[in-house]
DNA sequence: ACCTGAACACCGTTCAAGT
DNA sequence: ACCTGAACACCGTTCAAGT
């Protein structure tokens, strides 16, 4: 029994995504164009489009991927709940950008806000996620900025630096969070 | 004294960013590009090199400009800090996305930064800012990108409702982050 | 079912040259 | 000081046609 028909040359939706989450990691979004995607996978760039409707889709599912990787263990603390979508999202190139992006169309976007929800009380997880949720996010689009124009040389900040400052930003906002939610 | 050289047919970079913020407002992130703004000022796309080296110093200066509209009065609480760059994030189509994106580049990012601070205690003002900035960025994003979505009839859910929502979420959520800090 | 070929209507940016 | 003209190397997307 083959896995998934990559049997032959062609292609699948999980595999397209998995050569643009690579596209991103190596060059980021930016580069991340429908024409070099299709360069990579061997085919013309029109072939995409008979797997996806548009790049908007395309990159969706790429932000679908990202955050289906932040998976916290059962029952785990709202702290490393938030900790494993921050991970999750800083392990790839714009990351946060690309979630961002795709987040009204996204179905792991609503998904991450549940499980936020489901760490927390529940007379407070409601609350509790729509605080989380955007600071996670706020951080980690910032985070990856910075690592951006450091890459850039603009910042002469080195980028060990940077992920230092931003773990102990991370920590202290989500200590403040959690406190001001009771569940210190 | 004539106010800023407008007297000829020619261009400063406040006049353009000007423009760019209409385009910006009218149309969105993804339809200011140099060549619609070179037509709107009715000026060849080359020209706008001559006033910015690159289209991200453009966006730099319209973030900027965002960010410089957020004015809470001297001495005003965090939360009415907070809310005004909330407010002119979201007075802008896609401003937070502009903001955020020219975040490490930005002049106005850092000083946004500053004004939190400032409206906090000083023992936490450093700790409040890390909290706040990334939660008020990741909200508007969050936000308008529902916009968007409700916009492109993706979503059923009607701008008003979204904006009603959202204000809840903001409203919410700033109430646990100042809680946290111990300035409820 | 999956892809090619060819086209359409765009992009950001550079640079010599004009005034 | 500020802009034009012309070019370069790209984009996303559509659609008929192939296999």
């Amino acid at each position: 029994m083959d896995m998934a028909g990559e049997t032959t040359g062609r292609h699948g939706r999980t595999g397209i995504v998995d050569v643009a989450v690579r596209l991103l990691d190596e060059h980021g979004l930016p580069d991340l164009t429908m024409r070099r995607l299709a360069a990579e996978l061997d085919v013309r760039p029109s072939a995409l489009y008979w797997h996806f409707d548009s790049k908007q889709v395309l990159l969706a599912a790429v932000a679908d991927r990202i955050v289906g990787e932040a998976v916290a263990p059962e029952g785990a603390a709202v702290g490393d709940v938030a900790g494993a979508l921050r991970d999750a999202l800083l392990r790839h190139r714009d990351g946060a950008e690309v979630v961002l992006s795709s987040q009204a169309l996204s179905l792991g976007a609503d998904e991450a806000r549940r499980r936020i929800a489901e760490a927390l009380p529940a007379d407070v997880g409601a609350a509790g996620a729509a605080a989380l949720l955007p600071f996670v996010l706020g951080h980690a689009s910032i985070v990856q900025q910075r690592l951006q124009a450091a890459r850039m040389g603009v910042l002469d900040t080195p980028p060990d630096v940077i992920a230092a400052e931003a773990e102990a930003d991370f920590a202290a906002g989500l200590r403040i969070v959690l406190a001001g939610l009771g569940v210190a």
